[in-house]
DNA sequence: AGCACGCCGACT
DNA sequence: GTCGGCGTGCTC
């Protein structure tokens, strides 16, 4: 494998930039015959032992001092050329380090402690080294002991080890951990694959109608053509996009390569694995992170065997290792959980496109309700091809969306959660025996305040978001920090009747039980569900009719298909609408469709009512015809107008410091530094901020944000890179630490 | 990220 | 006199 002594070039296994480059290790001789490009190695680095990618071979273009590799943790390569050009462009594109990205992709590998291979253990550190390591364990004994035994017998297995030294295979973890010791995973024979049918083509399938077969042949024509294509499948909720999805991957398992399909956490039920393993029998590998360690592993494996060629999961599964990949779905493409929220910010939509592109692969996005970034690129002049699939299957109808208007019950006298119209159908339904599903949105922790008059919410004259309600009496947006006192009167209508809300899914049960007395009422929400098991035990109750009303939150606007449920309500569609996010108008489309979509699935008719203040707004109007396109014509404008996305891009960095003071002047020095630099580049970039972020406090950490915002994604994270490095080197009075969000879904 | 090297206060 | 505070600098 290593060509005349050439060194090992090694990213080292560390969440820092700084570090983020190759460093050279020797081979040593035992190691030359099993070193591959993509193994992980332990490497000595500084006074500590890491672990190292390798990522390919060469000689260091200056003098250093080389040291040499410890030991070889893959004997087989855990990631692929492919992988490791997606995982640099992961750490430009999302400010992290190589190593981090690595992390992500082969995580499922290493979520394996033991796999089905023997792991064997060996001395990580060569003698004299080992010497002093033994030393310096000169109060452990157990520690020594089993050092002592790994350098008289390398090789062991754990429990070998551990019984050489009279001590516990805990010890001899300890000192994996360490970096003194070191396992190697040899043969590692396939696990047997999931049993079931075997694919045969044809098998299973559904008739197409004349949408789904103009669609669905423009897609093989373009997985024939095996270049880099991008469908937008734009159809409505029941329009069978799925049916399409499993004819285009038989389509691409005839070119001789692998389908990764994606769907968002909640979709990926028994019912739509079992979709998948009834066309593609042993075929399918489900991999999402809730598998457990060995199962994840043996998904993995079989997948990157070409065993599986196709793929079903969640987020972490567009890192999928199929050795020649011809086409990603995502299934959902607008549902924020495709963008992790944590830790490394990706977006697994951004992903498949990226290795799409590097594979020559077909790109499908479906969703009834588009984003607005993929809608745009589907248009006039765009990369994508927009299909359309516009009507249910079985010309099913829509059904109707009733929006009633909240003031007029206030003025009538209702100071109720319930509208008179929404308790007279919830009756009705009770006494057909019929079902009903009450949707309340309580998403996002900020508050805002309303007139219960007009409707009015005040929102930041220069970001069109709506301000934040705080305890000091202040309005706040938090996009730049404007901040105004809080009315007495409406500015609009000269109401006093203006105050922040918000009710809970208890609130609504309490009352929902106090109006239909004879009603059996079933509560659906993070408390009632958080046991494992439990929301499935929920949901086919429900199901079997053992409840008449279900009352939830975001959990039941997806996916479910209840039969029985013929009246919708949606108790108040104001609290997404006026969440403080340039999102909220398209979340709120997206959130009132999907539920819309859940009534009226049966051969019963269906009925849908939206409560709210502000009955006029275009979401809503929108949202109850059942029209995208009319959504999007008023859409657009208002983010091209106070340029958003789709027309822009924007950027969080958002600052994190246990102290308030060294917080906020970190937060103004940064403000400054990118400024400076945003004035130095050719393309616009604007900094808002520094503002306290929607949860100013979590765990004693205090947290301010700014905003970076303009037309190219690269100036902003050239811009940011610089700054960062700036603030690293030449401003030691910069303490708090950054986390960088390129395109974040939501600023909460 | 860690971990050592390096220059100034309260302790056996 | 020394143990130890954590500021900055480097890691093949």
């Amino acid at each position: 494998m290593v060509k005349n002594g050439l060194c090992a070039e090694i990213i080292v296994d560390l969440a820092v930039r700084k570090t983020d480059r190759v460093f050279h290790y020797a081979v040593p001789k035992k190691f030359e015959n099993v070193l591959q490009i993509g193994a992980r190695v332990l490497v000595p680095f500084r006074e500590r032992c890491l672990t190292g990618y390798v990522v390919g071979f060469g000689a260091p273009e200056s003098q250093v001092n080389i040291r040499e590799i410890a030991g070889v943790l893959d004997e087989e390569p855990v990631f692929s050329p492919e992988l490791l050009e997606l995982a640099r462009w992961m750490s430009e594109s999302y400010l992290c380090s190589t190593a981090e990205a690595l992390q992500r992709i082969i995580s499922p590998r290493l979520q394996v402690k033991s796999g089905r291979g023997v792991r064997r253990i060996i001395p990580a550190l060569d003698g004299e080294k080992l010497e002093q390591a033994a030393a310096s364990l000169a109060r452990a004994p157990r520690q020594a002991a089993v050092l002592r035994a790994a350098m008289a017998s390398p090789g062991l297995t754990v429990k070998e080890l551990a019984a050489a030294a009279e001590t516990t295979g805990k010890t001899v973890e300890l000192l994996v951990h360490k970096g003194y010791l070191a396992a190697v995973n040899n043969t590692s024979q396939a696990p047997p694959g999931y049993g079931g049918p075997q694919f045969t083509a044809g098998y299973g399938e559904l008739q197409l109608n004349a949408d789904q077969a103009t669609a669905l042949e423009q897609i093989e024509g373009a997985l024939k053509a095996g270049r880099f294509s991008v469908f937008l499948l734009h159809g409505v909720t029941g329009s069978g996009k799925t049916e399409v999805y499993l004819r285009a991957i038989a389509a691409v398992l005839q070119e001789g390569r692998q389908a990764v399909a994606l769907v968002p956490e909640i979709a990926l039920t028994p019912q739509m694995i079992e979709l998948f393993r009834a066309r593609f029998g042993s075929l399918v590998a489900v991999l999402h992170s809730g598998l457990a360690g060995t199962a994840r592993y043996q998904a993995w494996r079989r997948v990157k065997s070409g065993e599986a060629p196709v793929v079903l999961g969640t987020r972490s599964a567009v890192f999928a290792p199929a050795p020649r990949p011809g086409l990603f779905i995502i299934d959902e493409e607008h549902e924020s959980s495709y963008k992790q929220d944590d830790h490394l910010r990706y977006h697994a939509r951004e992903v498949a496109l990226k290795r799409a592109q590097q594979s020559g692969s077909v790109v499908i996005l479906g969703s009834a309700t588009p984003s607005l970034e993929s809608y745009l690129r589907a248009g006039p002049g765009g990369l994508y091809r927009l299909l359309k699939l516009p009507v249910r299957i079985d010309n099913h109808p829509l059904p109707p969306v009733q929006v009633v208007d909240m003031r007029d019950e206030l003025k009538r006298g209702n100071r109720g959660i319930f509208s008179v119209p929404l308790v007279e159908a919830i009756n009705r339904r009770l006494e057909r025996h019929e079902q009903v599903i009450l949707f309340l949105n309580r998403r996002g922790y900020a508050n805002f305040v309303v007139c219960r008059q007009c409707g009015l919410v005040i929102k930041c004259p220069s970001c069109d978001i709506s301000l934040t309600y705080h305890l000091d009496g202040t309005l706040r947006c938090h996009y730049c920090n404007y901040s105004t006192n809080r009315p007495v009167l409406c500015p609009r209508c000269g109401s006093d009747d203006i105050r922040h809300f918000g009710v809970g899914t208890q609130k609504v049960e309490e009352e929902a039980r106090r109006l239909f007395p004879e009603a059996r009422v079933l509560r659906m929400d993070s408390d009632t569900t958080s046991r494992r098991g439990a929301h499935e035990r929920l949901i086919s109750s429900f199901r079997d009719g053992r409840a008449d009303i279900l009352i939830g939150t975001q959990m039941i606007a997806k996916g479910l298909d209840l039969p029985k449920v013929t009246l919708v309500g949606v108790i108040n569609a104001d609290t997404t609408l006026h969440m403080p996010d340039f999102r909220a108008a398209e979340r709120t489309f997206q959130l009132l469709t999907q539920v819309a979509g859940r009534a009226g699935r049966g051969s019963l008719a269906g009925e849908v009512q939206i409560q709210t203040y502000t009955p006029d707004h275009y979401s809503i109007i929108a949202a109850a015809a059942h029209d995208y396109e009319s959504f999007y014509r008023s859409e657009a404008p208002v983010r091209r107008a106070l340029d958003y996305p789709p027309f822009s891009h924007l950027a969080r960095l958002l600052l994190t410091h246990t102290d308030e003071e060294t917080l906020t002047k970190g937060a103004l020095l940064a403000k400054e530094v990118l400024e400076k630099i945003a004035a130095g580049v050719n393309i616009p970039v604007d900094v808002l901020g520094p503002a306290p972020a929607p949860m100013s406090r979590i765990k004693g950490q205090y947290r301010w944000q700014l905003v970076l915002k303009g037309p190219r994604r690269n100036t902003l994270k050239d811009v940011i890179k610089e700054a960062l490095n700036i603030l690293d080197k030449e401003r030691p009075a910069f303490k708090p630490s950054v986390h960088v969000d390129i395109n974040p879904q939501g600023m909460v």
